[in-house]
DNA sequence: AGACAATACATGAGTTACTCAAGCTTCTAG
DNA sequence: CTAGAAGCTTGAGTAACTCATGTATTGTCT
């Protein structure tokens, strides 16, 4: 038995590696899938991860929740979120109760290339080739497992 | 009903979009994960990327193939082929039968640095919290959604 | 109330990963 | 044998990102 096996041996499931590998090839997948329409939609790939998250339906989030959403620096976020106002498509509003916060809000233009985001990758997404069924599945045990970490 | 509601209508599936989003934020968890320990393994994260794909167990990649994998340009495999090669992780080797082709191969420092960071993400992944049932289900769902892609 | 630390964002400089265009070598087709 | 295609490399340029620093606001301790 050689260095290497013996390392092997460490590795707690074998199964456990290859769902790393199946959700890094999904999410490369759905990224790039991304990629090809953002073209169209005149955003870069990382504007757009920022767009994602601008859930119109919820409560705005600070720049720095959003920050740690996307793991970069808050700083970085300062800039999207500019490149997001030049364009009309969100605002920064300043925080009701915090005046050091400020939140990030869709503006209409804003939702609505969210929903062409959403649309393009959604509609051509592998996981949309699964039946109602499995999704439902699907979806439980990935919920399981975000909440495990 | 709104323009925005009516382009909420169009997307297919509600509980596809909530796929996606669960599978991009497995992906950044594991991703952030990687991230912490890279600095022990003085690797950076595209380096380690490169790494993940580069099996000791099937026939050496030529770059061009490793490229398509990462999505991204065959020049930038270049440069982290070249990176690989200072550290004494890999080597570029001359395809046996195409003078064209290189492919790259890891050595046995490589080796075992590859399992370290296989060790390393797959030990702390929130899919290893899941029982080994579980893991099989979702193992056999996410290769049909690979698949149909 | 007043001072001090901590938080949140903004700004500027610097780094890194990446793409694109151009060039060289090798393989393939007519 | 020549023309074109395929694969890799090189160099230049760009965009995303981080880090250090600055400013304004909030919370805390006495």
């Amino acid at each position: 038995m050689n260095e290497a096996q013996a390392i092997v041996g460490f590795v707690a499931d074998e199964i456990a590696v290859a769902l790393l590998g199946q959700v890094m090839t999904l999410s490369g997948q759905v990224t790039e899938r991304m990629r090809a329409g953002l073209e169209r939609l005149d955003l870069t790939e990382s504007v757009a991860n920022l767009v994602w998250l601008l859930r119109p339906d919820t409560d705005p989030l600070p720049l720095r929740k959003l920050a740690a959403q996307l793991h970069c620096d808050p700083s970085n976020v300062t800039l999207l979120s500019a490149k997001l106002e030049e364009r009309g498509l969100a605002e920064r509003r300043p925080h009701p109760r915090d005046g050091r916060v400020r939140t990030l809000v869709l503006t209409a233009d804003g939702r609505r290339v969210r929903e062409e985001l959403i649309e393009l990758v959604a509609r051509h997404s592998p996981l949309a080739g699964l039946d109602k069924t499995e999704q439902k599945q699907l979806h439980a045990l990935l919920d399981k497992a975000i909440a495990s970490a």
